[in-house]
DNA sequence: GTGAAAGCGCTAACAG
DNA sequence: CTGTTAGCGCTTTCAC
């Protein structure tokens, strides 16, 4: 068993608050007794019991993340970020994965708010104004990263402005026909409790936008499960080159893969593009032309920023981190 | 605030140790006194302080994992697989990244132990004796994946024989000359606190004792960071059709990339195989021919072979978990 | 079946 | 500069 700060005591012939003030290096004692207990403490492998200063100062230093899941780049990427910037301010992180389960959300959400961490950051899978309020019933700072909930802070690329401006950049490259796949808004529901694609949706606005401002291109939305073939349908169709412009490159990633399985070659037949940039890519040929959202800046701004609402500092309500386009061959 | 147990106690009228029974299926309480206190903390939005209780009971219900980096696939796919079963088992996970860095683990180890998790998984980065003395001295059961550390349970594929059954496989596919790419053999050090390669030096000696065993074949190994340029030159050098066998697929994406980049075909003009079956590989043409290790599967036995050690049960202190050669269009 | 009380290890306010 | 003490919220043992 580990040595406790009331032995320490007794064996320094000093009282538990003397100890405590040498250890933490609290004012209020002599350079004297606080070397000499310092030095005790290392003797005995003192280790400082975390739960029981939690308790005392009822702050755990601990922060929960609550993602869907570990397997997505997207995800780890950003936890890492978010691990690595944690760490640096003492803070350690409870990673935690929904797999989009709504009930395993709000399970996860209660027993982080159990074990009383001092801050939360979520992608929210689900919206409305209950689920807000049971997230503010919770008592908890929270940040969101991505999707957005009214009220709570949140860190994100500008999506309605990175899609705009691709679809600009594809129309640029001499594509009269864009489609935007974006496989996610078929899950769009009605009502509390439906899934929050409100980063997908802002994607989606900024292509429309660009598209109807621009009346000679034309432009269509695939947003069946079904996409890949209905893209390689569409090819076949063969009237104009079509570009298909991915609201993620997981899609992109697999249009690619369906083409090559069905002898489309990208670029000659069909333009492709995708979005967020993940590090896989660059293993992947031809390149595929992309929107770097970085990632990992988006987790260590979302730890920062919840630092501040932890600290009870003001942060804005919405933040956007930088955004480009990275050239590929694929257009 | 959040109501206490104390407070809830008062309000029914009955004992804190009352509550206590009522809240945590205790026995020793009526059902209707229990169903009523129930009530009230329903009403009252009672939230056990898993801090309290920790303190209190002397298990944390939390377990530390400690991985290099959640951007590599391998650790993310593992993570997510030990922080859902954790979960599964009322614990959760804090996943904390080292970079490799020898300090930072150190760091992290203490403060989990400070934290008091009730156990750890780990891939460790060092070994030697010093090293593992520490890890003991947390007193904390432990877990580990891929490198062994003598006298603590840990959970792997038997290396050895993969790669001996890969070594096999090449040779069955043709080849008479094998490349055995390993780069981070090449840190191997001396003394304690040298890097721990224990899972790359198996799958090394594996693949030599396949090649010792069949005379006739030809083998090298290589081991610099710059083993692309070396593959390359070999290649042109063209005496043989070679095989380059990657102890991991990272290895194997850097090298098809190169490959590709220096008119390099594959397989026309060398052979390729990967270790690890990462899941992005599905995305890379031409599939690339690798041993599935199931990382997934390491994740969840590791973490139920934990539970079982907090639990006090023996476990084995070698755990190897399935694994199987996936035949792709690179040999 | 229920209550009272002594911890768990640390912190912080107050006295001296 | 140092000691004392009352918590933090929950668990657990022992009486009744």
């Amino acid at each position: 068993m580990a040595i406790t700060i009331k032995e320490l005591a007794e064996i320094c012939n000093v009282s538990r608050g003397t100890v405590d003030r040498a250890l933490n290096g609290r004012p209020g004692i002599s350079g004297a007794t606080r070397e000499r207990i310092q030095q005790v403490a290392r003797e005995y492998h003192y280790r400082p019991h975390l739960i029981a200063s939690s308790l005392s100062r009822g702050k755990s230093m601990s922060i929960g993340v609550v993602v869907f899941d570990l397997k997505n780049r997207f995800f780890s990427q950003m936890s890492n970020a978010i691990s690595l910037t944690a760490r640096s301010h003492g803070y350690f992180t409870y990673i935690s994965v929904t797999e989009k389960d709504i009930e395993s959300e709000k399970q996860i959400l209660h027993n982080l708010a159990s074990r009383r961490v001092d801050g939360l950051i979520m992608l929210p899978i689900t919206q409305g104004r209950t689920y807000i309020r049971e997230l503010k019933e919770l008592e908890i700072p929270i940040v969101t990263i991505g999707n957005q909930l009214p009220g709570i802070p949140h860190v994100s690329i500008n999506d309605f402005k990175a899609a705009y401006d691709s679809a600009e950049y594809i129309s640029r490259a001499g594509y009269k026909r864009i489609c935007f796949v974006c496989p996610p808004l078929r899950k769009k529901g009605t009502g509390n409790g439906r899934l929050n694609i409100a980063s997908q949706d802002r994607r989606t606005q900024g292509f429309i936008h660009f598209m109807k401002k621009n009346g000679t291109l034309k432009y269509e939305i695939l947003m069946g499960k079904d996409f890949s073939s209905v893209a390689v349908s569409m090819v076949r169709a063969g009237k104009e080159k079509t570009a298909f412009f991915c609201s993620s490159d997981v899609y992109a990633l697999e249009l690619l893969k369906y083409f090559r399985e069905t002898g489309i070659s990208v670029p000659k037949d069909a333009g492709l593009m995708g979005f967020d940039n993940l590090d896989i890519l660059t293993f992947i040929n031809p390149r595929i032309t992309t929107v770097s959202t970085s990632i990992e800046e988006a987790g260590k701004q979302a730890m920062e920023t919840l630092l501040k609402v932890i600290a009870d500092e003001k942060v804005e309500k919405t933040n956007y981190i930088p955004f480009q386009i990275c050239p590929g061959e694929t257009l």
